[in-house]
DNA sequence: TTTCTTTTTTAGAAGAATTCTAATCTATTG
DNA sequence: CAATAGATTAGAATTCTTCTAAAAAAGAAA
């Protein structure tokens, strides 16, 4: 890991408030030095033992969790069997791959949601989420 | 249960190529005999306790998926760790009340969903499904 | 009906994802 | 460096869901 990248990790874990920990860093390394990206708990986990980081599952959720608390990470709801995290937490939308499990962003300029109804009494909008689930043609 | 309700819903399971059991019509009368609904196999469970139908969860969970699966219910993924399900199978979308786990319809025509980009080569869309987040407002 | 076959239900075990616990370790502060 | 607040961890626990395999019920055939 070079050390301008090291700097830039470690000042994004301080700007969230979150002590720059081995493994964290590891972390935000695997999660932002490959561009966007969308993954699970056990995948990450997989990724850090297979790059030789130790770290518990436990603690990839812990910091799944805190990443998303601050705003470094969002959670997208797909399959209810698994949640995924994102790294691109600018507001857009998503592809979903329903055989494979993969999803695929789609920019928030590329695709247009109007007329939301107005909304319950006394509630206010916290996300707009589009899900477009897709499969392989099968011929 | 009335005589024409009962009729009503032995068709629809029949349909469905579904045997009417004692069960099968519990559930289907809790489901759609008020309105449209979204439920979780948890809650279904136990309103057919308080009803006093005696049916396991493991035939909640079974129904609830080969209704699913005949179309007869639809699954609403909102939440990764429980699995909703809708009465309403015409397409649509949902206001998701996040503090409370609630679920709204938005009819398809009272929301617009234009541009979706080209899809990735070699699949179809399977659905699009819009979930408005909202949250109670705090002053 | 009676019999046969297929489907359904079920209790309880098993599984998968996630969270909790409480002990140990680490980073930061004074 | 010492104190302390925060982080990590193994493993247990929890929650939701699925599986298993045996018993029960439904439908079809005679």
């Amino acid at each position: 890991m070079s050390q301008s990248e090291l700097v830039v990790l470690e000042k994004k874990l301080r700007d969230a408030q979150l002590r720059p920990t081995k493994q964290r860093l590891a972390l935000a390394r695997l999660l932002y030095s490959r561009g966007n990206r969308h993954i699970t708990a056990e995948r990450l986990h997989s990724e850090a033992m297979d790059a030789g980081v130790a770290i518990s599952l436990a603690t990839i959720y812990n910091n799944l969790h805190q990443f998303t608390a601050s705003g470094l990470l969002r959670e997208v709801v797909v399959d209810s069997s698994r949640s995924y995290f994102d790294t691109n937490i600018t507001p857009h939308h998503h592809f979903f791959h329903e055989q494979s499990g993969t999803l695929e962003d789609i920019a928030k300029n590329d695709l247009k949601v109007d007329n939301i109804p107005s909304l319950p009494q006394g509630t206010e909008i916290s996300s707009v989420d589009v899900i477009v689930r897709i499969n392989s043609i099968r011929r």
